[in-house]
DNA sequence: GCAAGATTGTGTAAATGTGTAACAGGCCGC
DNA sequence: GCGGCCTGTTACACATTTACACAATCTTGC
């Protein structure tokens, strides 16, 4: 489940061109899954959850088109695809069917792995949002990033580098669920392995430093399966 | 004078191609301003204050790749790249200047537009904040994918994770008839064996959850022999 | 170098979600 | 109305996931 996640789902029918490909992108520190059937790439993209896709579109049996438009149900992260089919009238399709970026086959591996970095860039830049710099006031919750500090209701709360940065991470994303796996990305760079426990222990510090009980938590809610949350507004007046 | 703010802000010295690209884009909804000396175009950009640059390189006196570097330091939107200097070294090296984008010269306006409302759309949904992506609303039901909450007549429904992938299915195909096998494909990603009652069962808890019965379902109808429909409206009033 | 404190990892009981099977009906063509 | 197939519902064994205490390791200030 957890266990095979990636940073880009290649889906890419020519077994040698996409060994060659994922191999270029894993040099370059990236996590590549190789998908080579077109009909199995959104069960595939469900499982591995990646950064980005790139997609081929010349894939036996599926339209590959049909399936950028499925993903973008769901997916609001980069698709790039490439293909040989490249008159500029693909290329209009291709992109309005919810692409970011369209590039022609052959392609040198040195491009792709450019524009898959321009649109992570982009995407992920944007993600942070507008509260990036400075400080985020939820209610009665005040947190503020330079000086380190938070204070709920006027009061101080001593917190840890640690927990302070996980609560921030949390209040930067409010009202949305983040995974273990989203929160060790964020916080230490690296995968989650699927059995460390050390996320619930911070979680559970925080709790009780928030005045919130994990069997009535109404500011830090955990999402059975899923991760954790931060209620945006349950934390009291501002004062 | 000073006040001209536009959409796209155009830079291309070549007089009779920039009109030509301009008016394309002007007929399709966007306000451009051509700027034709690299030298201007950090001025005209500051004037202008553009959503979306579109940049030539191959600018007389000025380079136009330094011309990217320093609009990057003061400009988060969009920049597109366009040049007859099409080399895969070159591209690299446009897109790590900070470029969204890097299109080789002839280029078709029509591709240019696709591309261009292809960076905006992914510049300016992230803009708004994760939230407003994922929501669904049909009358009094509200469904935020991001933070995995359902609000039906504004009272929080608590739903398990497949119930809540269930129904926000369900709702994003509102209107349409679902197979148990289409069911399966979304949420599993395999093909539904025909005899598994799981669904069955997810939509009967999910029927209660939503004030629905089976004997008279007004929210989720059973399409005989087919699968299920969450009707759109039949939610009650937004409140 | 020491001690206090912070951080990370592990174990485990408890909580929670999930598929399955079983049975009771309902729908359909004839 | 009849038989066959499809669906609704529920209970329950099973699997997964979580909370938290505790121990091991790492930092930091002095």
């Amino acid at each position: 489940m957890t266990s095979s996640s990636a940073d880009i789902l290649l889906v890419e029918d020519d077994q040698r061109l996409a060994e060659l490909t994922g191999e270029y992108l894993e040099q370059n520190g990236f996590s590549v899954v190789i998908e080579s059937r077109g009909d199995r790439a959104l069960a595939r993209f469900a499982e591995v959850k990646p950064r980005v896709v790139l997609l081929d579109l010349m894939l036996p049996g599926v339209d590959g088109l049909t399936i950028c438009r499925e993903l973008r149900e769901t997916f609001t992260g980069p698709i790039l695809i490439f293909t040989a089919r490249d008159s500029d009238i693909d290329q209009v399709i291709g992109l309005e069917a919810g692409a970011d970026d369209y590039v022609a086959k052959p392609v040198d591996p040195m491009v792709l792995l450019a524009r898959t970095r321009a649109l992570l860039r982009r995407a992920e830049s944007a993600e942070q949002g507008p509260t990036q710099g400075g400080d985020i006031v939820l209610g009665a919750l005040r947190i503020s990033a330079s000086s380190q500090e938070v204070m709920l209701a006027n009061e101080p709360v001593a917190l840890t580098t640690h927990e302070f940065e996980l609560l921030l991470l949390l209040a930067r994303h409010a009202g949305t669920v983040l995974s273990r796996d989203d929160i060790f990305h964020h916080l230490r760079g690296i995968d989650y392995d699927g059995t460390d426990r050390s996320i619930d222990g911070r979680i559970s510090k925080l709790r009780k430093k928030l005045g919130d009980t994990a069997a009535e938590p109404a500011r830090i809610k955990t999402v059975w399966g899923k991760g954790y949350l931060l209620v945006p507004d349950a934390w009291g007046d501002t004062t």
